[in-house]
DNA sequence: AAAAAAAGAACTAAATTAGAACATCTGATT
DNA sequence: AATCAGATGTTCTAATTTAGTTCTTTTTTT
């Protein structure tokens, strides 16, 4: 139908003719599509003329009028506002949910991505995430309760004291206090009812460090 | 479509027929205009009827008519790009922070709501909501920390054993699990430190209820 | 290399402005 | 009916600014 020029001039028209009754000059068309010089902007009005998208008047200065808008807009147009929309939606990130955590898969088997969660934006700044619903209470006196969501950052390695998720044996992982001791690996849980859980190090691998706790009242 | 001289002259003459059922003279649109001469209303008058925007019977006075005003935009876009904007200002909702509770403050008064805090669409899908941050370990067996952000449903009324923002005495605003008793309002504190607390009825107004918690590790 | 798009410059036309002279209409007066 | 005054509309000139058109050259894309 149109080319993305003549559509973003076809848009640009419109837009300052509602907003101000008159119609732009040649020379602030010129500056709002990008180009450097007038002479673009006549091949445009005439191919938007000649499209019957708009009138004119010729010779006449400020004289557009425009008769109709597109029903579609053209590719390259509706790229760009999908990526201008993923740019919006993630000053709430859409994070994939991957699942159920302190059950015995390890996160990559179930990570199908196709469920997401969105989070504050403030949250996710840098790095890769993803959530995690919690089950079981190994971690309730951290104030972390069944039926959270953890917020994960990405990590395959994480300090001494933080809370990680840890997959033990490539087939069971767990949201645990990280303690590396001289030779071994302590997975500490939350809860005085639960013990300390200590591995080779070869036995754990960190998927994970906890970023933030959601959780919803109903 | 006009320019802006143009369009000026066209308001003005479409003001003053409106208001007064009669349409200004030459001299009265030069000095609306700003012109030191009529013969440039002329010109402009000229200029709006070979566009047809008003018609005019040549050497009568006070005998223009506006047919048409410049053309808008068709509503069905305006409204389609706005909803498209609300569908993305709320993929992440901004609300407000009012401050901490457990402190002596009713929330009302700090209410300023210059700061905001963004959360994620589904925890504010009705109702208006506010954010405060949590001071104190009351709750703590509830899995609400010192530090917590606590998303808060506004309410003035709860059911028994939801944790609920009270304001008591009209001075200080604590989180706590409500429960109405007979004659008495008990604000149940979630931590066997802290002692429940029995208040008359007209002591205490709830001032909301949680919805969310959200906790960020560094 | 060919085609399309953009830039640049030169040129032409229109818009704006002022001032003054002139024309037309209306109602009142002769 | 003719005339007049006052209010209003019209035309013209002229200078200045702003804007549209066209043509040639350059750059970019294919």
């Amino acid at each position: 139908m149109l080319t993305e020029k003549q559509y973003k001039l076809l848009m640009f028209i419109n837009k300052v003719t509602k907003e101000t009754g008159c119609c732009p000059s040649f020379d602030e068309m010129k500056d709002a599509i990008g180009l450097k010089s007038k002479s673009g902007i006549h091949a445009l009005i005439s191919a938007l003329e000649e499209r019957e998208f708009i009138r004119k008047l010729p010779h006449k200065a400020r004289a557009l009028e425009v008769l109709r808008l597109p029903k579609f807009k053209p590719t390259a147009i509706v790229e760009e506002e999908k990526k201008r929309e993923i740019a919006l939606q993630n000053s709430a990130a859409q994070i994939p949910l991957y699942g159920k955590i302190a059950a015995g898969t390890p996160i990559a088997a179930i990570a199908d991505e196709t469920q997401t969660i969105s989070v504050p934006f403030e949250m996710v700044a840098k790095g890769r995430y993803y959530a995690l619903n919690i089950e079981g209470d190994s971690m309730i006196d951290a104030g972390i309760l069944d039926g959270d969501t953890a917020i994960i950052k990405k990590a395959d390695t994480a300090d001494n004291g933080t809370i990680v998720v840890a997959l033990i044996d490539n087939e069971e992982a767990t949201l645990k206090v990280l303690q590396k001791k001289d030779n071994e690996i302590w997975l500490v849980p939350c809860n005085k009812a639960y013990q300390t859980r200590k591995f080779e190090p070869e036995r754990v691998k960190v998927q994970g460090v906890l970023s933030s706790i959601i959780r919803n009242y109903h």
